[in-house]
DNA sequence: GTTAGCACTCGTCATATTAGAGTGCTAACA
DNA sequence: TGTTAGCACTCTAATATGACGAGTGCTAAC
């Protein structure tokens, strides 16, 4: 009780805070006075460090998982290292030459599709890091319409193409009820594309349709069906595509390899819609290097509720962003896996949002 | 050696395999003597049935994991198992009437897409069996290019379209060296749909696309750099896309559900390329109603050494064929798996099949 | 405020013990 | 000759036992 609550940690007890838990992210074993006490440059006896590891415990920092165990940090705990953690980024954020460049290899490895760069990412994080890491494909929010055509392929099928800005392309193939002749079709391409092409999708609603269904005339009946289809097919937003990778990292972390654990972790990512609630969260949010850490509770999603969550936002331009993810657990190596991100990032948004014209 | 190899098994030691295989199927553990004695009508007590194990054991059907331990099936007594049941399969396969409008009903739920319907399947069978399931996408072999179109996006830019039977759509862009004009590509659209629509897309080998770049002319540079971008996205077949469902099942069976064999059946399963052994397989062969099963070691993939899987290929019509597959431990309810698939193969041809033409 | 010392707690590990399931074998039986 | 009862034996899984040690909290001395 004499430990003000006001200026919450002196500097002793947050060292001794910061070496509790570095120990145990090595470890992942519960830690004793003892070992603090040879490992600070502080020079205290264990004694001391039991007194002040009391007071940590009764501050809500440390955990005792079962009397004569060490401390184990609680979810307070690493909140606040992770906290400090993220102001001393600048400074640490030079340092990482090398890293970059073995990044840099393996992501040009001449992958031409976004897919295939998603993959690898998730891929490249996960070997590199040991957790599990996930990757949503970029979301065209505030993304323009930038090509528009209609072809026939049947006597009574037409496919609808549809290129977006960052050469997103999406497809529809839709059946009409009527033959419609060459002329007709022509028409229609040409009334799509004036109106609808340089357009925000976001745009293209109810309102704008109808004056379309209107300008078209006396197919308009055909016509409203294949406009629908087409706004359809523009906004259909199955595309939240997630892609994961080192799901299988969890069973080195005995926290995490436990039956029921794995088996929720594991179904997650395997329904990856069940991750969207944490690529929505990580897009809504805005923070420093674009990085969010979650840890433990903090956790929207219910199966990583014993997990830490390091999430990014990347950008490849014009409104293109996506979110990365990785999963470890709440002992991860929040250092390095931010480093890592952070230098994937980069790379990321260097190789592809630059030179975005030619994918 | 009393037990002439010819005949193989008696009727009665036949009768003690399949108890003693339907037993375990059911607890997992390993089956005593006296467990069989009162199991069976035959009425026969623990003795003449050690007796009788110990013949079967020598023969190689059964297994002792240790001694004064019940036994166990060997794959080779899972395989004739499985084998005489296969053959009971038409009488069995008429009541089933309720699960097919279970199943029916999930299927329809009016899925439009192909990569819809697929997610439910394989959701569909794991939810069924309790087992890992997988699916892959058709692939079109011996399908034909239906419709070929190249437009321009940008200056440089163009966006080849090429739907092949079966409504598939391939995209794919491509940047061009020099500007092109509005008649050239119009000639390119009509040389390329004239020479290469309806043909298989096997046929589309570097003789004819020689003899199509020759008959460009003037601008065969450029057009040669089209028709190679235009047949590569054809014949790309990263498309050999595999859905996977259930796979957190595993850890229902204990005898898969430690650390190891979890993490390596989940690898096989997140890494899809590591399945698409199973699937091509399968596609291969032609077994009895298209159903095939892969005891422990008859496994291509190494993860699944220690599995049973059970695979079959559907058919949509016009050679577009897929397959599907459930992974479980050694001791899964073939009979169960193989008619719930067999059923939802049915539905699935039933749905798919024949209405293609909307799709 | 810091430290040394001590008694105490509790989980871990190795060992011993027991219970029970299941076998193989032999001898008796039909 | 095939079947069965009985018995000794084996091996596992479960439980109990006890030593060990890491770590703590507290007190008293510095």
């Amino acid at each position: 009780m004499e430990g003000s609550d006001g200026v919450e940690l002196d500097e002793r007890k947050m060292k001794i805070l910061q070496a509790i838990i570095k120990t145990y992210l090595e470890t992942g074993e519960p830690v004793g006075s003892r070992t603090i006490s040879k490992y600070t440059d502080l020079n205290l006896s264990s004694a001391t460090i039991r007194n002040e590891m009391a007071d940590l415990e009764e501050m809500g920092y440390i955990i005792q998982p079962h009397t004569s165990a060490g401390r184990i940090p609680s979810d307070k705990g690493y909140r606040l290292y992770v906290d400090t953690m993220m102001n001393d980024m600048e400074a640490r954020i030079s340092a990482r030459d090398k890293e970059v460049e073995e990044l840099k290899e393996l992501l040009v490895e001449k992958e031409e599709k976004m897919d295939h760069m998603l993959k690898q990412v998730a891929k490249t994080l996960a070997v590199n890091t040991n957790y599990a890491t996930m990757i949503s494909a970029p979301s065209c929010s505030g993304n323009k319409l930038k090509f528009i055509q209609l072809s026939r392929v049947d006597a009574r099928q037409l496919v609808a193409v549809v290129v977006l800005n960052g050469n997103i392309i999406k497809n529809n193939i839709l059946t009409i009820s009527e033959e419609m002749d060459d002329e007709t079709l022509l028409k229609l391409n040409i009334l799509l594309n004036t109106h609808l092409n340089g357009l925000p999708i976001e745009e293209i609603n109810l309102g704008l349709i109808a004056r379309l269904k209107q300008q078209a005339g006396i197919h308009s009946d055909i016509v409203g069906d294949v406009i629908d289809a087409v706004a359809d097919s523009i906004k259909s937003d199955d595309d939240l595509q997630i892609y994961t990778s080192g799901t299988n990292n969890i069973f080195k972390y005995p926290e995490l390899a436990d039956q029921e654990r794995a088996s929720e972790i594991i179904n997650t990512f395997e329904e990856k819609q069940l991750l969207s609630t944490l690529v929505q969260d990580t897009l809504s949010k805005e923070e420093k290097n674009g990085i969010q850490i979650y840890i433990g509770d903090e956790n929207q999603v219910e199966a990583m509720k014993d997990c830490s969550v390091v999430t990014a936002t990347y950008e490849l331009g014009e409104g293109m962003k996506g979110t990365i993810g990785i999963i470890g657990p709440k002992r991860m190596d929040y250092e390095k896996v931010v480093d890592t991100m952070h230098t994937l990032m980069s790379q990321m948004e260097e190789l592809y949002g630059k030179n975005r014209k030619d994918m």
